[in-house]
DNA sequence: ATCCGGCGATAAGACGTTTTAATAAATCGA
DNA sequence: TCGATTTATTAAAACGTCTTATCGCCGGAT
């Protein structure tokens, strides 16, 4: 019972267990006959190699580590998939870590994972903070962001222009005739929420109009359906605005539900855009306008880079992959605020 | 540079290797002068335990592995999220794996984690065939299954009866009046599909009906959003019965959207319902009536299980845990299926 | 003064693999 | 046929930690 060595299946192979080590990592190097008969006695043995041994013994392991901030956000869990199938075609085994948007969560998931010594790091850092990730790197552990553009040249990132995107969201809002806009979004901490903003401002100030006086910010402390909810009954009480520019679709899904619940209209009293275009956001009440991020690639390329940084380092050369977003219109929008569509109740 | 071994602690604070090795495993065995001058150490030196020399010479590692059918659904994201927050409390690390519907991709992943001598298993089967699970347990790895019950007393199983939520869905639809009902499944490898269907089948038996008259079978090959469009266009074309009990939510929401596309009017002309009761299914285009299994508890009793069962194998008493599912009826089955409701057209 | 028990600390040997240098065997050119 | 080269295999030493048995020390009982 238990477990079968190396120096088991050299035995039974009549080898030593070099030669076993050697069919395993380089079986080039091994004869063809002796290769299957080593083969032969791994299978009759049921042998599996210990991932530990080899990892202390060779100095580096076949795992990554991946951090993100809300696993129960399908941004998130779309990204995950993409990162899953690329590491597992390559090799790799994948350790989870789910931040929940705590620093002293993501703290103690980046020890595991260094204790783990994982080969690399996949990690959306949940502030700009930069010490970890350091700490990381001096170990040996490589680190690529992801949906986090790097600041340093001598680091790989994937992430997608949010100021784009913000500014897409900003001007379509505008160009159904918006003047006042709210926008819901999580703590300023987060980088998205400040670039989305950013990008909204400079699609005010593009369309001539004082930032200032058109966008209304709603903060709420999570980035989630229930705190959607919430900015909308914050909203309903203060008074509605023109159109709602929501920080991603978990808000504006939640916005959303509150919206209709409380008697308003969308798109006809007020206009709602989210972000990050998750499978739902076509599905919802009223079908949601929002701002499309190939997540699936930037799981998939953010993996890919990391192993060639682990595999290759020699020859790898870090980048910064920053993908556009596309606007996705839909009824949330349909038309917008303008008083003349429709006939009036 | 690099990696700082306990040597060099022991070094720093003039004690042997080993003193180091019981402050970090057992603190009580040390003087507390003593281990207060390690812990400065430690900190001044930056050092992390090398996890696989630990795991290597303790013949146990602080991992344990979850292989699931589909990352992208949300009531595996939800379970996930259970296990995670689980673990990480008594200070495990989650390997993810993702079987995506795929025997081989799960075997795959299976082999990884018996690689890493992860200290047991969470899975979700993806079928029947427990030889896979057998070969882990000859190997000294727990498993424990998640939404699926053990067929052997020695194995512990968190699941919710699915049964009595097939029965749940399709008697609140026969309440409505409904006596053709569409069943949408997945492949009938899959446990849960064939269950529910069953209690389906149980319900229109109690109601004094004919189980095959009723039931007519929509397969589709996977258990998404793309299939439950699918499902609808072929429902379409073959003519649309009273009522239609999609197997989870995803197909569902899939299927809803294609019906409104085709102007098909829910639930006027077919009632709705779904099972998992995912976030999503509250905020649908029309709100989505379901069967709701408590997903989180679901991956957290799951993982405290496995865990106790590593940790006190001599006190571990095997559980197979089944928890009742909750039938939540929204708009999609409100009112219903028959015709004197509301005015015509 | 001696012995005993208990506490703290240590020395040294695993754990299962990879790797390096070395050996043995086979192939080749002259 | 002989040395030179290549090819296939091996022996043995790591990798960093945990653990077992051992040892020294101190206080208290004899």
């Amino acid at each position: 019972m238990g477990t079968v060595s190396i120096r088991e299946v050299a035995a039974r192979a009549g080898v030593s267990p070099g030669t076993i080590s050697n069919v395993l990592n380089r079986p080039e190097r091994v004869a063809p006959e002796t290769r299957e008969r080593v083969m032969r006695a791994i299978r009759e043995l049921g042998f599996v190699r210990h991932g530990s041994a080899s990892t202390l013994r060779a100095g580096q392991s076949r795992t990554i580590g991946l951090s993100v901030i809300d696993i129960g956000n399908p941004f998130f869990t779309d990204v995950a998939a993409g990162v899953e199938e690329a590491a597992s075609e390559l090799g790799y085994a994948v350790i989870l870590g789910n931040s929940a948007g705590s620093r002293d969560k993501e703290e103690r998931n980046l020890l595991v994972l260094a204790e783990q010594r994982v080969r690399g790091v996949l990690i959306t850092p949940s502030d700009e903070d930069p010490s970890r990730l350091d700490a990381l790197r001096d170990r040996g552990i490589s680190v690529v962001l992801v949906d986090h553009p790097a600041h340093r040249p001598d680091q790989c990132s994937v992430a997608v222009n949010d100021i784009a995107g913000g500014q897409m969201a900003a001007s379509h809002l505008l160009s159904l005739g918006a003047r006042r806009i709210g926008y819901v979004t999580g703590p300023r901490s987060i980088r998205q929420c400040v670039d989305r903003r950013q990008g909204a401002e400079h699609a005010v100030a593009a369309a001539g109009l004082d930032p200032e006086a058109v966008i209304e910010d709603v903060e709420v402390p999570s980035m989630t359906a229930r705190a959607g909810q919430q900015a909308a009954a914050s909203l309903l009480e203060s008074g509605l605005p023109d159109a709602v520019f929501c920080a991603n679709d978990l808000l504006a899904v939640g916005f959303l539900r509150a919206l209709l619940q409380a008697g308003v209209r969308v798109p006809r009293d007020v206009a709602l855009i989210g972000y990050d275009d998750i499978d739902f956001a076509a599905a919802s009440a009223v079908s949601l306008s929002s701002v499309r991020q190939p997540t699936h690639r930037l799981g998939r390329i953010a993996t890919e880079l990391l192993l060639d940084e682990c595999d290759h380092p020699d020859t790898h050369v870090h980048q910064q992959v920053m993908f556009q977003p596309e606007l996705v219109v839909r009824e949330s929008t349909a038309g917008g605020a303008r008083p003349e569509e429709r006939e009036s109740p």
